[in-house]
RNA sequence: GCCCGGGUGGCGGAAUUGGUAUACGCAAAGGACUUAAAAUCCUUCACUCGCAAGGGUUUGUGGGUUCGAGUCCCACCCCGGGCACCA
């Protein structure tokens, strides 16, 4: 017989709901939990599979908290500012806040039909003015700290939409929307200096407790490196070209130097330059550049700058200077010492330009590497290299810096946060423009600068925000003077709310400050934190860079904001494929609540395999989830289940159930959880009466997966006031884990030939006299001399013949 | 190119420190119940030789260490993710 899955699931909910079951106290004198899932952005579409799995493991790490006597905090709310809601507004006119408003709607619904145990009393929306106005609170106090300024950039412009793309919409060279090769364009930004975070950003990495390939990610995307920085005299001119290297011990290598199109010294050295007007034409050919046609081609390209030459520091020597667009500009100094015996760009460059290439660095061995067809960059020996000859490498280059007074520095990879968008559907940037004044940030009382209302949410030729054009609310005063000031028509990117939404969670109706100081105290850092890898490099770093500089300014109390953090695989169509509509592969989780129910989606979703990896979506699985919950079902129904009833065999399995679901759900193994509850109740299964302790215990440890028949069974006993949800977690018996017998293995030359049961802790000596007792092994060591014998305690016994 | 993962039956996947490979689930086949179907229950199910008892082979490929390797070491191949002219 199948239970009822649909009248169950509802009355359950609405039991949970009505009995605030799932409310967070602040103050409480139980120890805190704080449980944190990426908060969705609520599109048209609807929940998808990756949100169920994430929130589906947290929830059960949530609930199982409450058992343990936790007084958690795992709370939802709406990413709701973005593009999709916006380029739906563009098409059909309906104000995105229309739009926000019925998405945050069904997903509202569809997390509650699936039973996760959120504190709605606590929900935010990242588009609510009362929410924004802290996220421009936060803008203004980075900018008061000279963390946010403008500057001229390029930006990513697709010239089909007419708008500026950030680079996470610019996908491989490409508009996101529309496809079309992204072009470059100069705009004044807000730029945010995450950059002068970065060192603590990497070294509190040792401060948390994040899975490692997080920790790596972030650690690459941070991207230090140690070197030396070198100035490079310019013959007969005042000026000197800095570099940064993390090779000095190459630098009797260096042959020639590169600036990078943009570097200032090539417009600073104009005069000079015999050759201008055919550097300016290779510079203006490399600026039209788009990123996509810059990394596509494998040739190097550059050209000299004919009329002055650079000296190599260490040696006097004069060298040829390029511009060529394989140096970047937006890393280091933007300029290069080449050593092309030593780099396989610098290598590729002097080949195609006829440049001399000196190996100054022979491999360990002492041998002259050979660099006829490629550069050696590997570590080794110095050479060419006058006194610094023969020696490691790495200890000559700390010399030639000693020699030559240059100074050791660090470079990072990580850049500045481009943080303006041309965008209508975003937290207006509060700065106003004043004739007299110049650049003035809003008074923190005047907070929230809000959007205005348009008809239009077009963007417009010139590239500027929609914003721009509503005339009414880009004229205003001047907070300073009271004189004539234009607003800052540019928007917050979709970064901005999540970077600090955890806070709110906090105190999320707070209208004095952001959230209470003293609430932050009790419940900062997030304990756990799940969410998908995609946002491992940039919410999450932005994320951690908001707390760090809140933290610094003294408004919360942790440096870190998350203790721990994970990350679950995605979840793929039938054919491994991701899922989308245009593949037509998409599992709406709705169908699935309506057919097999929460409690069977939730349990397949955990079973479906590791939490970690991407798995593709099996149909007819959810059947082996539901067949399952059946059987819990239809045991409760058909065994007699008594405290007259007593098993020990059953009462050992239910511990080690216990142990085991327990550690799993610890370690995110929710596969060989779910797995584990299935054997357990495959062996309940066989018997005709079950121990009421046992079952209760099971229904308890089943609870976090499947709350809803839990809940119905737990009631169905008959003999608890309280829900399953307010028991205990229970404890296991460590003694009653413990097998008295076990299956001694003996294996004859390493190969397994039998294997008895007997009494465990038997000696090597007991062992011996067991195996060569039984007839199989007699027969196969027969005729042989027994080399040696390996013996391990309660487990196996090797004959080597 | 660099940095992370991963490769085990027809499929998703299990397998503490090296110690019974293939748990659990799906699919499949046979059977029971049923007028029939669904649901449920029972049985079989890595490959292979054999009537059977029993044997041989097997964790991407090739080597190695070991009494013993899915697990450790070396080389290589393939797949997924991230970064990518970062000096």
């Amino acid at each position: 017989m199948n239970y009822n899955h649909q009248k169950i699931e509802k009355k359950w909910q609405a039991y949970w709901e009505k009995n605030n079951f799932n409310r967070a106290e602040d103050f409480s004198k139980k120890p805190k939990y704080y449980c944190l899932v990426e908060f969705p952005y609520p599109s048209g579409d609807g929940l998808h599979m990756g949100h169920l799995r994430s929130y589906t493991a947290m929830d059960i790490v949530a609930r199982k908290r409450r058992m343990e006597g936790f007084n958690v905090l795992f709370p939802i709310g709406w990413d709701a500012f973005g593009l999709p809601t916006e380029n739906y507004a563009i098409k059909t006119g309906i104000h995105p806040k229309i739009v926000t408003k019925k998405n945050t709607d069904t997903f509202r619904k569809q997390l509650k039909s699936l039973g996760f145990s959120f504190d709605w009393d606590r929900e935010i929306d990242t588009t609510d003015p009362q929410y924004y106005k802290w996220t421009q609170w936060i803008f203004l106090q980075l900018y008061k700290k000279g963390l946010a300024y403008k500057k001229k950039t390029t930006i990513n412009w697709c010239p089909s939409c007419k708008i500026g793309l950030a680079n996470e919409e610019a996908v491989g060279g490409k508009c996101e929307r529309c496809g079309t090769p992204v072009e470059k364009k100069e705009k004044e930004q807000w730029i945010l200096k995450i950059t002068e975070y970065a060192e603590k950003l990497l070294k509190d990495l040792n401060l948390v407790d994040y899975w490692e390939k997080i920790k790596i990610q972030q650690a690459n995307w941070i991207g230090k490196s140690e070197g030396a920085s070198i100035d490079f005299k310019i013959q007969g001119s005042s000026f000197k070209i800095q570099v940064f290297t993390t090779r000095p011990d190459t630098l009797y290598g260096c042959t020639y130097m590169v600036l990078s199109p943009e570097h200032e010294l090539v417009q600073n050295l104009k005069s000079e330059i015999s050759n201008f007007s055919e550097v300016e034409k290779y510079i203006n050919e490399a600026k039209n550049k788009s990123d996509l046609q810059r990394t596509e081609e494998k040739e190097k390209t550059g050209v000299e700058l004919k009329g002055i030459k650079a000296i190599n520091p260490v040696n006097g020597k004069e060298i040829p200077i390029f511009a060529a667009d394989y140096v970047l500009s937006s890393y280091g100094t933007g300029a290069i010492m080449a050593v092309p015996a030593h780099d396989q760009r610098d290598f590729d460059f002097a080949r195609k330009f006829g440049l001399e290439i000196i190996q100054v660095i022979a491999s360990k061995s002492g041998e002259k590497a050979d660099i006829s067809k490629k550069a050696f960059e590997e570590e080794g020996t110095t050479m060419n290299s006058e006194e610094f000859d023969g020696m490691d490498n790495r200890k000559a280059g700390e010399l030639i810096v000693g020699k030559i007074g240059a100074k050791k520095t660090v470079n990072y990879k990580l850049r500045d946060w481009i943080f303006s968008r041309q965008h209508y559907w975003g937290e207006p940037i509060p700065i106003v423009f004043c004739e007299k004044c110049g650049e003035v940030p809003v008074d923190e009382k005047d907070l929230p600068v809000k959007l205005p209302e348009v008809k239009k949410y077009e963007p417009t030729d010139t590239g500027e925000s929609p914003l721009a054009a509503i005339k009414e609310w880009v004229n205003t005063k001047c907070p300073k003077c009271g004189g004539p000031a234009k607003r800052e028509t540019d928007t917050m990117p979709n970064w901005a709310g999540s970077s600090w939404y955890f806070l709110r969670y906090i105190d999320p109706k707070n209208d004095k400050s952001f959230a209470d100081f003293k609430k932050l105290e009790y419940w900062t850092p997030v304990d756990w934190y799940n969410g998908g890898m995609e946002h491992t490099t940039l919410h999450l770093l932005y994320s951690r860079f908001w707390n760090k500089f809140l933290y610094d300014i003294g408004v919360v109390p942790t440096t870190e904001p998350y203790k721990k953090r994970t990350s679950q695989g995605m979840i793929l169509g039938e054919g491994g494929e991701k899922m989308s509509k245009s593949r037509g592969n998409v599992v709406n989780p709705d169908d699935l609540v309506k057919e097999f129910g929460t409690d069977a989606t939730r349990v397949y979703e955990m079973f479906i395999g590791p939490f970690d990896q991407a798995i593709a979506w099996d149909p007819h699985g959810i059947e082996g989830a539901s067949r399952f919950l059946n059987k819990v079902w239809n045991i409760s129904q058909e065994k007699k289940i008594s405290e007259d009833v007593n098993n020990e065999e059953i009462e050992k399995e239910i511990n080690k159930a216990i142990k085991k679901v327990g550690e799993d759900i610890e370690m995110m193994r929710f596969n060989t959880a779910v797995s584990t509850l299935m054997i357990f109740i495959n062996k309940c299964y066989e018997l005709e009466e079950i121990p009421l302790s046992v079952w209760k215990k099971f229904l308890i440890i089943l609870a976090p997966f499947a709350p809803h028949i839990s809940e119905e069974l737990w009631q169905i006993i008959g003999d608890e006031k309280e829900s399953v949800s307010k028991q205990n977690w229970p404890k296991y018996d460590e003694k009653l884990i413990k097998e008295d017998n076990f299956d001694l293995i003996i294996q004859v030359n390493g190969k397994l030939r039998h294997k008895i049961t007997t009494s465990k802790n038997i000696s090597q000596k007991e062992a011996e006299e067991l195996a060569l007792a039984e007839e199989k092994i007699k027969n196969l060591v027969r005729g042989q001399s027994i080399k040696k014998i390996i013996f391990v305690k309660d487990k196996l016994i090797n004959i080597v013949l």
